[in-house]
DNA sequence: TGTAATTCCTACTAATTAAATAGGGTAATA
DNA sequence: TATTACCCTATTTAATTAGTAGGAATTACA
């Protein structure tokens, strides 16, 4: 299941995205013309700043605003900070790779030869998909 | 993240795909053999039961048997059973339908559109894949 | 007919995580 | 001076996951 955090998030970035200019957006409109919780969205949107896509101008008529491209916005790089790994079982992760404590053999073992497909196809996806796109 | 639930079952079933005759196969063998707690995997063995992959036999000298092809036997009949819905939001699910609470038009949603992409692209890899390629 | 081996079934528990909620304060800016 | 982002901690609630416990029912075989 994909957490709320992700989807909030997302649903901020394409918030953004839509509008014409990049002029600072307040937390709290975000928040109401989305149905999410402002506590909830702050931490998200802090996020998401660390990684680069957002930054944000404190004070009077401040808010978040995009400082890249939605076209240049890839959804890798937002799920990866909001959801964790792509792929579903540490051993087949590119970014958080962990070897499983219960498998002696990474080579022969169904799961992973599986999830090695479902990890390829998805990331697929996130790396041919930008911001603009999902507008 | 994948369930234990899941990566069990798939090992297990695995395990019994690999053995050259289709004779019942006890739980404490298959347990055994993929360092998989005996009880948990003796309800993941009945839920596999119940979708028809599987049969059983009591009693002394029983155990689980497949009783289909491992050519037959698809990744998309076996992860909704053990993980459930393949779609990460319920709004883009084809067996478990919801309609999101927070978001009132699933046709100019971001997240709807980008989950229905991934969900696609996962589906393609388990209707094409069987428990035979993961031998 | 008895016994050991096995599945089957229900219920319980422990640990973890998700999704907030609450509340405080600091810093920057129009 | 009011507004707003920023930062921190703690708590709560609900759900889920992973596993545990115990026993009933069935079967093969001596």
């Amino acid at each position: 299941m994909l957490s709320k955090k992700t989807k909030y998030g997302l649903k901020a970035l394409t918030y953004l995205a839509k509008k014409e200019d990049r002029n600072p957006v307040p937390i709290g409109e975000i928040a109401q013309q989305n149905n999410i919780s402002q506590k909830f969205l702050e931490s998200i949107l802090l996020m998401l700043r660390r990684t680069g896509v957002l930054s944000s101008k404190k004070g009077k008529g401040g808010g978040y605003y995009l400082i890249k491209e939605p076209a240049e916005i890839l959804m890798t790089d937002v799920i990866r900070v909001l959801e964790g790994p792509i792929a579903m079982v540490p051993c087949v992760s590119l970014n958080f790779y962990e070897k499983c404590d219960d498998c002696p053999d990474e080579g022969t073992c169904s799961v992973h030869k599986l999830m090695l497909k479902v990890r390829d196809s998805a990331l697929e996806i996130y790396r041919n998909t930008t911001l603009k796109d999902l507008i």
